[in-house]
DNA sequence: TTGCAAAAGTACCAAACAGTATCTTTATGA
DNA sequence: TCATAAAGATACTGTTTGGTACTTTTGCAA
């Protein structure tokens, strides 16, 4: 039961990077058991559709990955604002599992899945979910602690960055350029200051 | 040589509603052939392949389009901060022509052809380029009536404004509700009066 | 009216697609 | 160690894909 779940995970890994590169539907199942060396029958016994993997790259891979990279950064630090900005600064500089020309893996499969397949729309809205809460909680912690004005409306605020973040990407992949991002993390400092 | 035109247009606007709603790849041409009950051999006569029509729908709907719903709307206005609110508050909770659901079509096209095609990219790049301009503008007209202050960094903020607007459509897209609409729209304002 | 190119219609192709049927190998628990 | 189920390999299927070859109809200038 070991090596089973190790082609499991090999599947899952390399076909996500098939489709953070390529997007999910240019995927095809023969693009992945070509590049990964595994069979049709080896994928086919772990995953009875290509659409079960793909729910599976976000629940297993996605997920994870994500609670790493946002969640834990944002709990540690004690002053939020700074907090988000390190973390965004972070993600779009620092963050090498990340591509400037490839975007954010999240919202790709958002746009590419959500209006026509309910059911990676409902594994997208548990990740985005998750995400949303744990920043509306810091900002809220932060509005406790007198780093943020009383006012400001946590749930708005979160909304707003995560917008940002997300469009952002978009706009890297437009330009192949990180010089976007540094606009945007200049007016993200900007408008985190003017929440204080 | 009208009805031809009128052919080409029809591919043109149909190709557009169907790519809009279900993306450029999952649209087939025969997709396209069979909503506009135009035959394969008049399609093929009017478009040398399905990207050259891919591009044409950028450049002869998407970029008119946006001409008017994004240009023209800004350079009326005498304050640029409302100018620029009430564009994005028409575009977002106004405008029939875009659907909750559907997203940008623009965000859209970017996010799913910009990493592997060069000629999207390209027009892509223009389209985009067509609106920061104006909106860059805006700002800098804004800075010397006085409704701005002066040390504000045009681009930059326009590029936060974009990103914004790109990340929340894609947020509609994922909870299929105009309500997040609602919350960048507040915290927009709030930003945008920052900069006064 | 007729000649001829523009425009449209029809039938087909090879490649790629997701998925299946069937067989063989590998691992593991009794 | 050996029976059995898990895991993987191979070859195929029916369908869809973008595109082509060829024929037919239409519109317009002379």
């Amino acid at each position: 039961m070991k090596k089973a779940e190790a082609t499991r995970m090999t599947i899952l890994q390399k076909a996500f990077e098939l489709i953070y590169v390529k997007g999910y539907q240019a995927t095809s199942v023969d693009d992945i058991i070509a590049t990964t060396q595994v069979t049709k029958g080896a994928f086919y016994y772990h995953f009875k559709t290509k659409d079960e993997m793909g729910i599976a790259i976000i629940n297993e891979i996605l997920k994870p990955t994500l609670t790493n990279s946002f969640i834990q950064p944002l709990q540690n630090e004690q002053n939020p604002l700074d907090g988000i900005y390190n973390l965004m600064y972070d993600l779009l500089m620092k963050n090498e599992f990340l591509k400037v020309e490839y975007g954010c893996p999240a919202s790709n499969f958002t746009q590419e899945m959500t209006p026509w397949n309910a059911d990676f729309n409902k594994v997208l809205n548990e990740l985005t979910q998750q995400w949303t809460e744990v920043m509306t909680a810091t900002i809220e912690k932060g509005k406790k602690n007198g780093f943020i004005r009383k006012d400001v409306n946590a749930k708005q605020v979160t909304m707003f960055i995560m917008s940002g973040y997300w469009g952002i990407r978009n706009f890297g992949k437009l330009e192949n350029s990180k010089k976007v991002y540094l606009s945007y993390l200049k007016q993200l400092k900007n408008y985190l200051n003017s929440l204080k």
